[in-house]
DNA sequence: GCATTACATTTCGTGGCGCAATTAAGGCCG
DNA sequence: CGGCCTTAATTGCGCCACGAAATGTAATGC
């Protein structure tokens, strides 16, 4: 039944848009697909019908929110029908998450990196596949790495691995024999929310991410914004404070100086005379620890600063804060607010800001968004 | 043969689509279309025939450039088909051009604003419009405003006017039996761009307008980025300079301060100890008057953080740069690039910038660009 | 002059689509 | 409880837009 290597197996665009619909809005009737395509009612019998046939689509339950009139039926993927896995690869360790069609995880593996030579990451990469993927095909898997990369493909330069001109997805199709496709982190990240997330609905969103960079990722008119140069982290220094604290770069007062996790660490270490990690010092700051809520208090300002000028600049229709340190815009969300009124017109209207998790899994979804694209798309490459 | 109420007549989408790549696209072969459009050759030989036969589409010349095979049977537009009027509002005078198909300027007409009641403005306008559209018949009438309007026609704000809540469509409307748009100026000068102008082979630009205040406008994914607030100006305080002067409004070196002509022209005047305008000020920094030099270098490095503002957040492939002080980018161009480099990481790729003419004509074009938009798409508002 | 190249057109069959009518499945109400 | 209404889904039907293939057309090149 299912080929492994189309998805739809009718090449017919319709057909396929259908298909994509059920898979994007979840359960959801023939009638609102229709609405939602401009497509009229008998098309969705004619198109639902072989993919329901083809087990790709099924019927859930009978919905009716006690309307009059006949019920309609859900039509739902067959989530579990095929998996994918999503692969983040950080500074020093390599996550892994089987998913199913929509992304959500199933089970994960982590690896240490202790070696970033390309070879010897491949091949943790290839056993933490090996280990998640036991007893199931897996139709593709996704990477997202911090870097420039190009076609979905190849590692254009990625610091933080010390990798330079690298066909990753090349190596890891051969080292496995899953079809693999590759892209920049937070490029995955929204991708995912822009398919499955909390910016599906939307056309256009903005994903800022915090952590050990500050990240930024844009859709407007339903497709995402990128060029030549993104991954380069354009943002990651972008002015804030003029009178804030330096960066190590040398920039006063920039994202990286207020909102990395880095360096909040170390200047509410320094301001209390102990070392400090990143959790540590918002715990302070939350607990009323006076040196450490002025400078997470700062960094909130400078944060709704940037968010101010997102929104000033790109207008959209909602904010997604990620990243390992998500946290920051959650305790110092009412300097958040401060600075986002500080550069935002009184009569403009701030989108709504929504929070992602902040661990591993929305990156490695992300990833995996990436495979479940390119395989519904049919753009994956072939494993030959 | 030319109904006035529709263009192509048949409603048929890819008739349509045709007609706008002929219009947007100047003298173009039907092979040419067909690849843009991906359709067959044979469907444009299917498309174009009635297109002519209407006396919408010519065929002008052929064209070969020395390659073997037969030459290319060139389409165009008959741009003198139809005529259009495109309006600027400004706070003391009303621009009114007759243009072409294509946005073209045939002739002028300009009033003096000393009333701005709107049935006042109202009558000057069907006045003006009265005296262009002598002889000829005018398809439909495009107006640009400073201010928040909806709907293409609905007036929410326009401060320098003092208008409020206005329906200025419907007036216009039923003042000249002419069907009326109106939206934002910079929307109606960057669509124009959009259609017809320096982006008009680009996936994304940005436009930034100098003059009274700084404007933005953005097109990314072939298609505006708007939303409800555009129109307030989000970017005409957009902090540029912690240590530059202030703007009336109290903010530091902010887009105002630095760019606008108002305050360039007093900071020069003060400077040199006696009353310039901004032409002024530009001559004399050109001269080399040190004073006028040096503020015009602040603006120009504010001007180039700005663009490198936009660069890091919108990547656009082109920046268009217009509005009637269009001629600070040129005279203190050095400064900024060097604004530029400030804030662009320097492995990133600067997108070409192209400078508009600078003059009423822009911004009457672009006007008209919105009328032959709703014209041609067939959203133009009934005049009954 | 004939081969080559490439644009344009004609013919023809396929198939995707919507309209209209029909069937299905539940509420609403006397 | 049994028509009646409403909305969803399906079936039948015919239209026509589209591309494949073949043909026509107009240039270059040797």
């Amino acid at each position: 039944m299912t080929s492994e290597s189309t998805w739809t197996q009718r090449s017919d665009p319709s057909s396929q848009s259908v298909a994509i619909e059920v898979l994007r809005r979840g359960p959801i009737s023939r009638i609102e697909i229709a609405r939602r395509l401009n497509l009229s009612a008998p098309s969705l019998s004619r198109l639902t019908a072989p993919l329901i046939e083809q087990g790709l689509l099924i019927e859930t339950g009978t919905q009716n929110e006690g309307r009059v009139g006949r019920p309609t039926q859900l039509l739902d993927v067959q989530a579990g029908a095929r998996n994918f896995i999503g692969i983040k690869l950080r500074e020093n360790e390599l996550v892994a998450a089987l998913t199913d069609l929509r992304g959500d995880i199933i089970s994960y593996e982590t690896r240490a990196l202790t070696d970033r030579t390309p070879s010897v990451v491949v091949a943790l990469l290839a056993d933490a596949v090996a280990e998640l993927s036991r007893g199931l095909v897996v139709s593709a898997i996704g990477i997202g790495i911090g870097g420039l990369v190009r076609d979905r493909s190849y590692v254009v330069s990625a610091r933080f691995l010390e990798w330079d001109e690298l066909p990753l997805a090349e190596l890891v199709t051969r080292a496995t024999g899953i079809p693999t496709v590759v892209d920049n982190d937070l490029i995955a990240f929204t991708e995912y929310e822009r398919w499955f997330g909390a910016g599906s609905d939307d056309d256009r969103f903005a994903v800022v991410s915090l952590g050990a960079g500050t990240g930024f990722g844009l859709v407007a008119n339903r497709e995402l914004v990128v060029n030549e140069d993104y991954g380069l982290g354009l943002i990651g220094h972008w002015p804030l404070d003029p009178l804030g604290p330096m960066c190590p770069a040398g920039h006063r007062g920039c994202a990286h100086a207020l909102l990395s996790s880095d360096c909040i660490a170390r200047n509410v270490g320094a301001a209390i005379g102990r070392d400090v990690d990143y959790d540590e010092a918002l715990d302070l700051a939350e607990a009323g620890q006076p040196a450490a809520r002025e400078i997470l208090s700062a960094s909130g300002r400078g944060l709704g600063r940037l968010l101010a000028a997102v929104c000033n600049m790109t207008m959209p229709q909602r904010i997604i804060i990620g990243g390992e340190g998500v946290r920051l815009a959650i305790v110092a969300e009412d300097a958040v607010q401060q600075g986002l009124a500080l550069d935002r017109d009184s009569r403009a209207h701030n989108p709504p800001i929504v929070y992602a998790n902040g661990d591993n899994r929305e990156w490695c979804r992300g990833a995996a968004a990436l495979a479940i694209q390119a395989m519904v798309l049919g753009t994956l490459p072939s494993t030959a």
